[in-house]
DNA sequence: CCAAAAGTGTTGAGTCTACACCCATGA
DNA sequence: TCATGGGTGTAGACTCAACACTTTTGG
Protein backbone atom coordinates (compact mmCIF):
# COMPACT_ATOMS: atom_id res chain seq x y z
CA UNK A 1 0.00 0.00 0.00
CA UNK A 2 2.39 2.40 0.87
CA UNK A 3 4.94 1.03 -2.24
CA UNK A 4 3.66 3.79 -4.29
CA UNK A 5 4.36 6.56 -2.00
CA UNK A 6 6.43 9.51 -3.59
CA UNK A 7 9.97 9.52 -2.75
CA UNK A 8 11.09 12.66 -3.59
CA UNK A 9 12.97 14.17 -1.05
CA UNK A 10 10.57 17.37 -0.76
CA UNK A 11 7.88 15.43 0.42
CA UNK A 12 7.43 15.98 4.00
CA UNK A 13 3.71 14.91 5.00
CA UNK A 14 2.73 18.64 5.19
CA UNK A 15 3.80 19.38 9.01
CA UNK A 16 2.97 22.36 10.63
CA UNK A 17 5.80 23.30 12.70
CA UNK A 18 8.71 23.23 10.30
CA UNK A 19 10.44 19.70 12.00
CA UNK A 20 10.60 17.65 9.36
CA UNK A 21 11.88 20.01 6.24
CA UNK A 22 14.57 18.30 4.24
CA UNK A 23 14.55 14.78 5.50
CA UNK A 24 12.82 12.80 3.12
CA UNK A 25 10.28 10.82 4.02
CA UNK A 26 11.54 7.46 3.31
CA UNK A 27 13.58 7.73 6.66
CA UNK A 28 10.66 7.58 8.59
CA UNK A 29 9.03 4.65 7.13
CA UNK A 30 11.41 2.44 9.03
CA UNK A 31 9.06 1.26 11.82
CA UNK A 32 7.84 -2.46 12.74
CA UNK A 33 4.98 -2.57 14.37
CA UNK A 34 4.10 -5.66 16.78
CA UNK A 35 1.61 -6.63 19.17
CA UNK A 36 1.89 -8.58 22.26
CA UNK A 37 -1.12 -10.11 24.30
CA UNK A 38 -1.60 -10.33 27.95
CA UNK A 39 -4.02 -13.32 28.59
CA UNK A 40 -5.49 -13.55 31.77
CA UNK A 41 -7.54 -16.64 33.26
CA UNK A 42 -8.18 -17.17 36.89
CA UNK A 43 -6.67 -20.58 37.93
CA UNK A 44 -6.94 -22.26 41.35
CA UNK A 45 -7.92 -19.18 43.94
CA UNK A 46 -5.26 -16.94 41.63
CA UNK A 47 -5.15 -14.78 38.74
CA UNK A 48 -2.48 -16.31 35.77
CA UNK A 49 -0.67 -15.28 32.99
CA UNK A 50 -0.13 -17.11 30.00
CA UNK A 51 3.19 -17.24 28.79
CA UNK A 52 5.26 -18.78 26.33
CA UNK A 53 8.81 -20.18 26.31
CA UNK A 54 11.01 -18.22 23.17
CA UNK A 55 12.91 -20.97 21.19
CA UNK A 56 15.03 -18.10 19.26
CA UNK A 57 17.18 -15.34 20.00
CA UNK A 58 16.91 -12.86 21.31
CA UNK A 59 15.71 -13.91 24.68
CA UNK A 60 15.83 -17.61 23.73
CA UNK A 61 14.39 -19.21 26.81
CA UNK A 62 12.85 -16.81 28.28
CA UNK A 63 9.72 -16.42 28.78
CA UNK A 64 7.32 -14.05 26.90
CA UNK A 65 3.72 -12.63 25.86
CA UNK A 66 2.65 -14.37 22.92
CA UNK A 67 3.44 -11.60 20.38
CA UNK A 68 4.23 -10.88 16.23
CA UNK A 69 5.11 -8.60 14.11
CA UNK A 70 2.16 -6.85 11.77
CA UNK A 71 2.40 -7.42 8.53
CA UNK A 72 2.25 -4.09 6.52
CA UNK A 73 -1.34 -4.60 5.49
CA UNK A 74 -3.04 -5.76 7.99
CA UNK A 75 -5.21 -4.34 11.26
CA UNK A 76 -3.73 -4.16 14.64
CA UNK A 77 -6.68 -5.86 16.46
CA UNK A 78 -6.71 -8.93 13.57
CA UNK A 79 -2.86 -9.45 14.29
CA UNK A 80 -4.10 -9.51 17.81
CA UNK A 81 -6.42 -12.18 17.45
CA UNK A 82 -4.38 -13.97 14.95
CA UNK A 83 -1.87 -14.55 17.22
CA UNK A 84 -4.09 -15.64 19.90
CA UNK A 85 -5.34 -17.99 17.60
CA UNK A 86 -2.18 -19.25 16.57
CA UNK A 87 -1.26 -20.02 20.17
CA UNK A 88 -4.54 -20.84 22.15
CA UNK A 89 -7.05 -22.20 19.23
CA UNK A 90 -9.52 -19.18 20.74
CA UNK A 91 -11.19 -17.48 18.08
CA UNK A 92 -13.32 -14.40 18.47
CA UNK A 93 -11.74 -13.28 21.74
CA UNK A 94 -12.59 -9.28 22.91
CA UNK A 95 -9.20 -7.88 23.00
CA UNK A 96 -8.75 -4.81 24.57
CA UNK A 97 -6.12 -2.44 23.40
CA UNK A 98 -3.45 -1.18 26.28
CA UNK A 99 -0.71 0.90 26.07
CA UNK A 100 2.36 0.92 23.36
CA UNK A 101 5.64 0.47 24.11
CA UNK A 102 8.56 2.10 21.69
CA UNK A 103 11.85 2.82 23.37
CA UNK A 104 14.51 3.14 20.84
CA UNK A 105 16.26 0.09 22.23
CA UNK A 106 13.65 -2.08 23.20
CA UNK A 107 14.17 -4.44 20.41
CA UNK A 108 18.16 -5.38 18.81
CA UNK A 109 16.80 -6.20 15.11
CA UNK A 110 15.30 -2.85 14.73
CA UNK A 111 12.78 -0.44 15.93
CA UNK A 112 9.97 -2.26 16.68
CA UNK A 113 6.84 -0.54 18.73
CA UNK A 114 4.73 -2.85 20.15
CA UNK A 115 1.00 -2.39 21.14
CA UNK A 116 -0.40 -4.14 24.37
CA UNK A 117 -3.34 -6.18 23.91
CA UNK A 118 -5.44 -8.07 26.86
CA UNK A 119 -8.13 -10.58 27.17
CA UNK A 120 -9.52 -12.45 30.33
CA UNK A 121 -10.82 -15.72 29.69
CA UNK A 122 -12.46 -18.12 31.38
CA UNK A 123 -10.94 -21.68 31.97
CA UNK A 124 -14.07 -23.23 31.17
CA UNK A 125 -13.79 -21.88 27.50
CA UNK A 126 -10.28 -22.66 26.69
CA UNK A 127 -7.41 -24.18 28.20
CA UNK A 128 -4.60 -23.65 26.73
CA UNK A 129 -2.33 -25.82 28.80
CA UNK A 130 -4.57 -29.24 26.93
CA UNK A 131 -3.47 -27.38 23.28
CA UNK A 132 -1.02 -28.77 20.81
CA UNK A 133 1.28 -26.37 21.61
CA UNK A 134 1.60 -27.17 25.18
CA UNK A 135 4.71 -27.81 25.87
CA UNK A 136 5.72 -24.25 24.81
CA UNK A 137 2.79 -22.60 26.78
CA UNK A 138 2.46 -22.16 30.25
CA UNK A 139 0.55 -20.21 33.41
CA UNK A 140 2.43 -18.67 35.58
CA UNK A 141 0.73 -16.34 38.92
CA UNK A 142 0.74 -12.62 38.55
CA UNK A 143 2.14 -12.36 41.96
CA UNK A 144 4.73 -14.68 40.98
CA UNK A 145 5.97 -13.29 37.50
CA UNK A 146 9.16 -14.52 35.95
CA UNK A 147 11.54 -12.25 34.66
CA UNK A 148 10.23 -11.87 30.45
CA UNK A 149 11.77 -11.41 27.98
CA UNK A 150 11.98 -7.50 26.59
CA UNK A 151 9.61 -5.00 28.24
CA UNK A 152 6.61 -7.99 28.35
CA UNK A 153 6.86 -7.03 32.55
CA UNK A 154 6.29 -3.55 32.37
CA UNK A 155 3.23 -4.26 29.31
CA UNK A 156 1.90 -7.15 32.19
CA UNK A 157 2.05 -4.65 34.74
CA UNK A 158 0.58 -1.96 32.89
CA UNK A 159 -2.84 -4.66 31.99
CA UNK A 160 -2.74 -5.84 35.68
CA UNK A 161 -2.86 -1.93 36.58
CA UNK A 162 -5.76 -1.29 34.34
CA UNK A 163 -7.26 -4.24 35.12
CA UNK A 164 -7.74 -2.94 38.74
CA UNK A 165 -9.19 0.20 38.42
CA UNK A 166 -11.39 -1.16 35.72
CA UNK A 167 -12.97 -4.23 37.39
CA UNK A 168 -13.83 -1.78 40.03
CA UNK A 169 -16.28 0.14 37.35
CA UNK A 170 -17.17 -2.69 35.35
CA UNK A 171 -18.66 -6.10 35.63
CA UNK A 172 -15.69 -7.51 33.87
CA UNK A 173 -14.59 -9.89 36.25
CA UNK A 174 -17.11 -12.22 35.61
CA UNK A 175 -15.65 -12.99 32.33
CA UNK A 176 -12.48 -14.71 34.25
CA UNK A 177 -15.26 -17.06 35.65
CA UNK A 178 -17.26 -20.02 34.22
CA UNK A 179 -20.52 -19.41 33.17
CA UNK A 180 -21.79 -20.89 36.41
CA UNK A 181 -20.32 -19.45 39.34
CA UNK A 182 -21.00 -19.46 43.18
CA UNK A 183 -20.67 -16.17 45.07
CA UNK A 184 -18.00 -17.59 46.45
CA UNK A 185 -16.33 -18.32 43.63
CA UNK A 186 -16.45 -14.39 42.46
CA UNK A 187 -15.58 -13.22 46.10
CA UNK A 188 -12.51 -14.75 45.60
CA UNK A 189 -12.12 -13.73 42.62
CA UNK A 190 -11.96 -10.17 43.17
CA UNK A 191 -9.77 -11.02 46.14
CA UNK A 192 -7.20 -12.05 44.27
CA UNK A 193 -7.52 -9.27 41.57
CA UNK A 194 -7.92 -6.47 44.37
CA UNK A 195 -5.81 -8.11 46.41
CA UNK A 196 -7.87 -7.46 49.58
CA UNK A 197 -10.68 -9.41 51.79
CA UNK A 198 -14.61 -8.78 51.87
CA UNK A 199 -16.79 -9.37 54.57
CA UNK A 200 -18.97 -12.66 52.79
CA UNK A 201 -22.05 -11.09 53.96
CA UNK A 202 -21.63 -7.49 52.64
CA UNK A 203 -20.29 -8.77 49.15
CA UNK A 204 -23.06 -11.19 48.75
CA UNK A 205 -25.89 -8.53 49.99
CA UNK A 206 -23.87 -5.73 47.32
CA UNK A 207 -23.82 -8.09 44.36
CA UNK A 208 -27.04 -9.61 44.51
CA UNK A 209 -28.63 -6.08 45.12
CA UNK A 210 -27.50 -5.09 41.85
CA UNK A 211 -29.79 -7.72 40.02
CA UNK A 212 -27.19 -8.48 37.71
CA UNK A 213 -26.95 -12.04 38.71
CA UNK A 214 -29.20 -15.18 37.18
CA UNK A 215 -29.73 -17.84 39.94
CA UNK A 216 -29.83 -20.54 37.33
CA UNK A 217 -31.25 -22.51 40.21
CA UNK A 218 -28.34 -25.42 40.43
CA UNK A 219 -26.03 -26.26 42.93
CA UNK A 220 -22.74 -27.42 43.53
CA UNK A 221 -22.63 -31.30 44.30
CA UNK A 222 -20.04 -33.54 45.38
CA UNK A 223 -18.71 -31.28 48.16
CA UNK A 224 -17.85 -31.49 52.01
CA UNK A 225 -20.54 -28.37 52.94
CA UNK A 226 -23.37 -27.40 52.30
CA UNK A 227 -23.57 -26.66 48.78
CA UNK A 228 -23.77 -23.34 47.26
CA UNK A 229 -26.18 -21.82 44.41
CA UNK A 230 -24.81 -21.33 41.00
CA UNK A 231 -25.36 -18.19 39.37
CA UNK A 232 -24.35 -16.95 36.22
CA UNK A 233 -23.83 -13.32 34.91
CA UNK A 234 -26.85 -11.63 33.00
CA UNK A 235 -25.67 -9.39 30.55
CA UNK A 236 -29.24 -8.37 29.21
CA UNK A 237 -30.27 -7.12 32.75
CA UNK A 238 -26.53 -5.39 32.91
CA UNK A 239 -26.46 -3.70 30.02
CA UNK A 240 -30.53 -2.84 30.50
CA UNK A 241 -30.26 -1.26 33.67
CA UNK A 242 -26.81 0.72 32.10
CA UNK A 243 -28.58 2.31 29.83
CA UNK A 244 -30.82 3.74 32.55
CA UNK A 245 -27.89 5.08 34.40
CA UNK A 246 -27.08 2.63 36.68
CA UNK A 247 -23.41 2.28 37.24
CA UNK A 248 -21.69 -0.70 38.50
CA UNK A 249 -19.05 -0.03 41.77
CA UNK A 250 -17.09 -2.59 43.76
CA UNK B 1 20.08 2.09 14.50
CA UNK B 2 18.15 -0.21 12.16
CA UNK B 3 20.60 -0.10 9.26
CA UNK B 4 23.02 -3.07 10.00
CA UNK B 5 20.08 -5.59 10.89
CA UNK B 6 20.53 -8.95 8.64
CA UNK B 7 18.90 -8.49 5.42
CA UNK B 8 18.69 -12.48 4.86
CA UNK B 9 15.56 -13.38 3.48
CA UNK B 10 15.68 -16.19 6.28
CA UNK B 11 15.46 -14.05 8.79
CA UNK B 12 12.29 -14.05 11.23
CA UNK B 13 12.78 -12.65 14.65
CA UNK B 14 11.75 -15.80 16.05
CA UNK B 15 8.55 -16.33 15.92
CA UNK B 16 6.94 -19.09 17.42
CA UNK B 17 4.01 -19.74 15.68
CA UNK B 18 4.85 -20.11 11.96
CA UNK B 19 3.35 -17.01 10.81
CA UNK B 20 6.05 -15.46 9.13
CA UNK B 21 8.60 -17.91 7.36
CA UNK B 22 9.51 -17.32 4.22
CA UNK B 23 8.77 -13.34 4.38
CA UNK B 24 11.60 -11.55 4.62
CA UNK B 25 12.10 -9.63 7.42
CA UNK B 26 12.48 -5.98 5.67
CA UNK B 27 9.08 -6.54 4.49
CA UNK B 28 7.94 -5.64 7.81
CA UNK B 29 9.57 -2.41 8.65
CA UNK B 30 7.29 -0.27 6.45
CA UNK B 31 6.16 1.66 9.22
CA UNK B 32 6.06 5.12 9.99
CA UNK B 33 4.96 6.20 13.73
CA UNK B 34 3.10 9.59 14.87
CA UNK B 35 2.39 11.08 17.52
CA UNK B 36 -0.73 13.22 18.30
CA UNK B 37 -1.43 15.66 21.26
CA UNK B 38 -4.59 16.00 22.48
CA UNK B 39 -4.65 19.40 24.72
CA UNK B 40 -6.91 20.38 27.30
CA UNK B 41 -7.66 23.35 28.97
CA UNK B 42 -10.17 24.94 31.06
CA UNK B 43 -11.75 28.51 29.53
CA UNK B 44 -14.76 30.32 29.94
CA UNK B 45 -16.52 27.14 31.89
CA UNK B 46 -15.99 24.78 29.67
CA UNK B 47 -13.18 22.07 28.60
CA UNK B 48 -11.54 23.39 25.25
CA UNK B 49 -9.67 21.25 22.82
CA UNK B 50 -6.28 22.74 21.24
CA UNK B 51 -6.27 22.02 17.52
CA UNK B 52 -4.65 23.47 14.77
CA UNK B 53 -5.34 23.78 11.33
CA UNK B 54 -3.69 22.11 8.30
CA UNK B 55 -1.67 24.20 5.87
CA UNK B 56 -0.80 21.16 3.49
CA UNK B 57 -2.47 18.37 2.09
CA UNK B 58 -3.74 15.40 3.32
CA UNK B 59 -7.00 17.59 4.84
CA UNK B 60 -6.07 20.36 3.97
CA UNK B 61 -7.37 23.59 5.94
CA UNK B 62 -9.18 21.15 8.31
CA UNK B 63 -8.48 21.13 12.06
CA UNK B 64 -6.40 18.88 13.38
CA UNK B 65 -4.55 17.34 16.74
CA UNK B 66 -1.00 19.17 17.06
CA UNK B 67 0.91 15.89 15.80
CA UNK B 68 3.83 14.43 13.68
CA UNK B 69 5.92 11.96 12.66
CA UNK B 70 8.60 10.38 14.81
CA UNK B 71 11.91 10.40 14.27
CA UNK B 72 13.63 6.90 13.92
CA UNK B 73 15.82 6.91 16.82
CA UNK B 74 13.48 9.05 19.35
CA UNK B 75 11.73 7.85 21.83
CA UNK B 76 7.86 8.22 21.52
CA UNK B 77 7.62 10.88 24.57
CA UNK B 78 10.30 12.97 23.32
CA UNK B 79 8.66 13.42 20.47
CA UNK B 80 5.33 14.16 22.27
CA UNK B 81 7.28 17.07 24.58
CA UNK B 82 9.02 18.30 21.23
CA UNK B 83 5.17 18.53 19.26
CA UNK B 84 3.75 20.44 22.02
CA UNK B 85 6.87 22.87 22.89
CA UNK B 86 6.82 23.33 18.71
CA UNK B 87 3.04 24.14 19.28
CA UNK B 88 2.65 25.92 22.86
CA UNK B 89 6.43 27.20 24.20
CA UNK B 90 5.01 24.42 26.60
CA UNK B 91 7.74 22.28 27.99
CA UNK B 92 8.29 19.52 30.74
CA UNK B 93 4.48 19.17 30.59
CA UNK B 94 3.47 15.73 31.75
CA UNK B 95 1.59 13.99 28.44
CA UNK B 96 -0.12 10.88 29.52
CA UNK B 97 -0.28 8.34 26.86
CA UNK B 98 -3.93 7.03 24.99
CA UNK B 99 -4.37 4.48 22.84
CA UNK B 100 -2.72 3.50 19.28
CA UNK B 101 -4.35 4.55 16.52
CA UNK B 102 -3.18 1.94 13.13
CA UNK B 103 -6.19 1.25 10.72
CA UNK B 104 -4.30 0.14 7.52
CA UNK B 105 -6.17 3.38 5.63
CA UNK B 106 -5.71 6.12 8.28
CA UNK B 107 -3.70 8.16 6.10
CA UNK B 108 -3.16 8.12 2.27
CA UNK B 109 1.00 8.14 1.91
CA UNK B 110 1.77 5.02 3.90
CA UNK B 111 0.73 2.93 6.78
CA UNK B 112 1.37 5.14 10.01
CA UNK B 113 0.30 4.70 13.12
CA UNK B 114 -0.49 6.98 15.96
CA UNK B 115 0.04 7.22 19.28
CA UNK B 116 -2.67 9.56 21.44
CA UNK B 117 -0.88 11.54 24.18
CA UNK B 118 -3.02 14.05 26.04
CA UNK B 119 -2.79 16.43 29.21
CA UNK B 120 -4.46 19.06 31.19
CA UNK B 121 -3.07 22.69 31.01
CA UNK B 122 -3.98 25.29 32.83
CA UNK B 123 -4.63 28.53 31.31
CA UNK B 124 -2.43 30.73 33.60
CA UNK B 125 0.63 28.73 33.25
CA UNK B 126 0.51 29.04 29.24
CA UNK B 127 -2.30 30.23 26.55
CA UNK B 128 -1.37 29.00 23.38
CA UNK B 129 -3.79 32.28 21.96
CA UNK B 130 -1.23 34.76 22.56
CA UNK B 131 1.57 32.86 20.58
CA UNK B 132 3.48 33.19 17.66
CA UNK B 133 1.51 30.27 16.22
CA UNK B 134 -1.42 32.51 16.87
CA UNK B 135 -3.48 32.23 13.61
CA UNK B 136 -2.69 28.64 13.24
CA UNK B 137 -4.02 27.84 16.72
CA UNK B 138 -7.39 27.93 18.26
CA UNK B 139 -9.19 26.51 21.34
CA UNK B 140 -12.30 24.58 20.72
CA UNK B 141 -15.49 23.87 23.11
CA UNK B 142 -15.20 20.28 23.64
CA UNK B 143 -18.94 19.77 23.34
CA UNK B 144 -19.08 21.47 19.84
CA UNK B 145 -16.32 19.79 18.07
CA UNK B 146 -16.20 20.11 14.06
CA UNK B 147 -15.19 17.32 11.93
CA UNK B 148 -11.14 16.65 12.49
CA UNK B 149 -8.38 15.63 10.09
CA UNK B 150 -7.65 11.65 10.09
CA UNK B 151 -9.44 10.34 12.84
CA UNK B 152 -8.57 12.55 15.41
CA UNK B 153 -12.41 12.97 16.37
CA UNK B 154 -11.71 8.96 17.71
CA UNK B 155 -9.08 10.00 19.19
CA UNK B 156 -10.43 12.87 21.17
CA UNK B 157 -13.48 10.80 22.25
CA UNK B 158 -11.17 8.33 23.74
CA UNK B 159 -9.31 10.87 25.79
CA UNK B 160 -12.24 12.09 26.81
CA UNK B 161 -13.72 8.96 27.93
CA UNK B 162 -10.62 8.32 29.72
CA UNK B 163 -10.55 11.66 31.26
CA UNK B 164 -14.21 11.37 32.94
CA UNK B 165 -13.00 8.15 34.37
CA UNK B 166 -9.63 9.24 35.89
CA UNK B 167 -10.96 12.57 36.92
CA UNK B 168 -13.30 10.85 39.42
CA UNK B 169 -10.49 8.75 41.02
CA UNK B 170 -7.50 11.00 40.53
CA UNK B 171 -7.57 14.85 41.86
CA UNK B 172 -6.47 15.63 38.59
CA UNK B 173 -9.15 18.04 37.55
CA UNK B 174 -7.17 20.56 39.52
CA UNK B 175 -4.16 21.33 36.45
CA UNK B 176 -6.91 22.24 34.42
CA UNK B 177 -7.50 24.80 37.11
CA UNK B 178 -4.81 28.12 37.87
CA UNK B 179 -2.91 27.57 40.48
CA UNK B 180 -5.54 29.55 43.07
CA UNK B 181 -9.21 28.84 42.53
CA UNK B 182 -12.06 28.94 44.01
CA UNK B 183 -14.57 26.36 45.30
CA UNK B 184 -16.95 27.38 43.11
CA UNK B 185 -14.50 27.56 39.93
CA UNK B 186 -13.71 23.82 40.57
CA UNK B 187 -17.23 22.33 41.06
CA UNK B 188 -18.08 24.21 37.46
CA UNK B 189 -14.47 22.17 36.66
CA UNK B 190 -15.80 19.28 37.79
CA UNK B 191 -19.88 19.95 36.23
CA UNK B 192 -18.00 20.07 33.12
CA UNK B 193 -16.05 17.36 32.84
CA UNK B 194 -19.09 15.31 33.78
CA UNK B 195 -21.39 16.85 32.09
CA UNK B 196 -23.75 16.81 35.50
CA UNK B 197 -24.52 19.34 38.33
CA UNK B 198 -23.77 18.59 42.25
CA UNK B 199 -25.33 20.46 45.26
CA UNK B 200 -22.81 23.43 46.20
CA UNK B 201 -23.24 22.60 49.76
CA UNK B 202 -22.34 19.10 49.66
CA UNK B 203 -19.93 19.47 47.15
CA UNK B 204 -17.99 21.70 49.05
CA UNK B 205 -18.16 19.67 52.09
CA UNK B 206 -16.78 16.50 50.47
CA UNK B 207 -13.89 18.21 48.82
CA UNK B 208 -13.17 20.36 51.77
CA UNK B 209 -13.43 17.04 54.22
CA UNK B 210 -10.49 15.77 51.53
CA UNK B 211 -8.07 17.70 53.40
CA UNK B 212 -6.76 18.31 50.10
CA UNK B 213 -6.75 21.65 49.58
CA UNK B 214 -4.82 24.46 51.32
CA UNK B 215 -6.47 28.05 52.05
CA UNK B 216 -4.86 30.86 51.34
CA UNK B 217 -5.51 33.30 52.47
CA UNK B 218 -6.35 35.31 49.62
CA UNK B 219 -10.06 36.53 48.24
CA UNK B 220 -11.48 37.77 45.43
CA UNK B 221 -11.18 41.06 44.15
CA UNK B 222 -13.93 43.14 42.07
CA UNK B 223 -16.58 40.49 42.28
CA UNK B 224 -20.20 41.86 42.42
CA UNK B 225 -20.96 39.38 45.25
CA UNK B 226 -19.68 38.24 48.65
CA UNK B 227 -15.45 37.76 47.62
CA UNK B 228 -15.00 34.04 46.92
CA UNK B 229 -12.13 32.26 49.39
CA UNK B 230 -8.98 31.28 47.09
CA UNK B 231 -7.88 27.49 47.31
CA UNK B 232 -4.81 25.83 46.11
CA UNK B 233 -4.51 22.08 45.68
CA UNK B 234 -1.92 20.68 48.12
CA UNK B 235 0.22 18.12 46.58
CA UNK B 236 2.04 16.99 49.28
CA UNK B 237 -1.02 16.18 51.79
CA UNK B 238 -1.85 13.83 48.46
CA UNK B 239 0.69 12.43 48.43
CA UNK B 240 1.01 11.66 52.06
CA UNK B 241 -2.74 11.04 52.35
CA UNK B 242 -2.40 8.37 49.36
CA UNK B 243 0.48 6.38 51.11
CA UNK B 244 -2.13 5.58 53.98
CA UNK B 245 -4.31 4.25 51.52
CA UNK B 246 -6.62 7.39 50.71
CA UNK B 247 -8.46 7.20 47.66
CA UNK B 248 -9.99 10.18 46.07
CA UNK B 249 -13.65 9.82 44.77
CA UNK B 250 -15.94 12.07 43.14
C1' DC C 1 -20.82 -35.68 65.49
C1' DC C 2 -17.44 -32.52 63.23
C1' DA C 3 -15.48 -29.52 59.75
C1' DA C 4 -16.28 -26.53 56.23
C1' DA C 5 -18.33 -23.31 53.57
C1' DA C 6 -23.10 -21.47 52.40
C1' DG C 7 -26.15 -18.20 53.57
C1' DT C 8 -28.88 -14.54 56.71
C1' DG C 9 -30.09 -10.78 60.18
C1' DT C 10 -29.03 -6.90 63.10
C1' DT C 11 -27.02 -2.85 64.81
C1' DG C 12 -24.67 1.43 65.00
C1' DA C 13 -21.63 4.55 62.56
C1' DG C 14 -21.05 7.08 58.86
C1' DT C 15 -22.24 9.25 54.46
C1' DC C 16 -25.20 11.37 51.06
C1' DT C 17 -29.10 14.28 49.51
C1' DA C 18 -32.17 17.91 49.51
C1' DC C 19 -33.16 22.12 50.91
C1' DA C 20 -33.44 26.24 53.66
C1' DC C 21 -31.06 29.92 55.05
C1' DC C 22 -27.52 33.72 55.93
C1' DC C 23 -23.42 36.66 54.14
C1' DA C 24 -20.61 40.13 51.62
C1' DT C 25 -19.89 42.66 47.70
C1' DG C 26 -20.66 46.02 43.42
C1' DA C 27 -23.93 48.38 40.96
C1' DT D 1 -31.72 47.96 48.11
C1' DC D 2 -31.19 44.42 44.79
C1' DA D 3 -28.89 40.75 42.34
C1' DT D 4 -25.36 37.52 42.61
C1' DG D 5 -22.75 33.98 43.98
C1' DG D 6 -20.26 32.63 48.56
C1' DG D 7 -20.88 29.94 52.40
C1' DT D 8 -23.34 26.94 56.31
C1' DG D 9 -26.56 23.84 59.09
C1' DT D 10 -29.72 20.13 59.57
C1' DA D 11 -32.99 16.21 59.16
C1' DG D 12 -34.02 11.94 57.00
C1' DA D 13 -32.65 8.43 53.85
C1' DC D 14 -29.50 5.52 52.72
C1' DT D 15 -25.26 2.76 52.78
C1' DC D 16 -21.57 0.26 54.91
C1' DA D 17 -18.70 -2.52 58.23
C1' DA D 18 -18.60 -5.72 61.73
C1' DC D 19 -20.04 -9.72 63.64
C1' DA D 20 -22.97 -13.29 65.37
C1' DC D 21 -25.68 -16.72 63.97
C1' DT D 22 -28.14 -20.70 61.33
C1' DT D 23 -28.02 -24.21 57.44
C1' DT D 24 -26.57 -28.11 54.69
C1' DT D 25 -23.48 -31.11 52.99
C1' DG D 26 -19.54 -35.13 53.18
C1' DG D 27 -16.68 -37.67 56.04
Amino acid sequence: MNEERSSSTEDTLGHQFGAFYKIPIEKFFQFALSVDCVILGYHENGLKLLVIERGTEPHKGKKALPGDLVYPAEDMELAANRVLKDLTGLENVYMTQSKSYGQVDRHPIGRVVTVGYYSLISVDRYQPLASSWAANVVWVDVNELPLLAFDHNQIVNQVLATLRERVRLQPIGFELLPKKFTLGQLQELYEAILNTTFDKANFRKKILSMNLLKDTKERQTDVAHRPAKLFSFDKKAYESLRQQGFSFEM
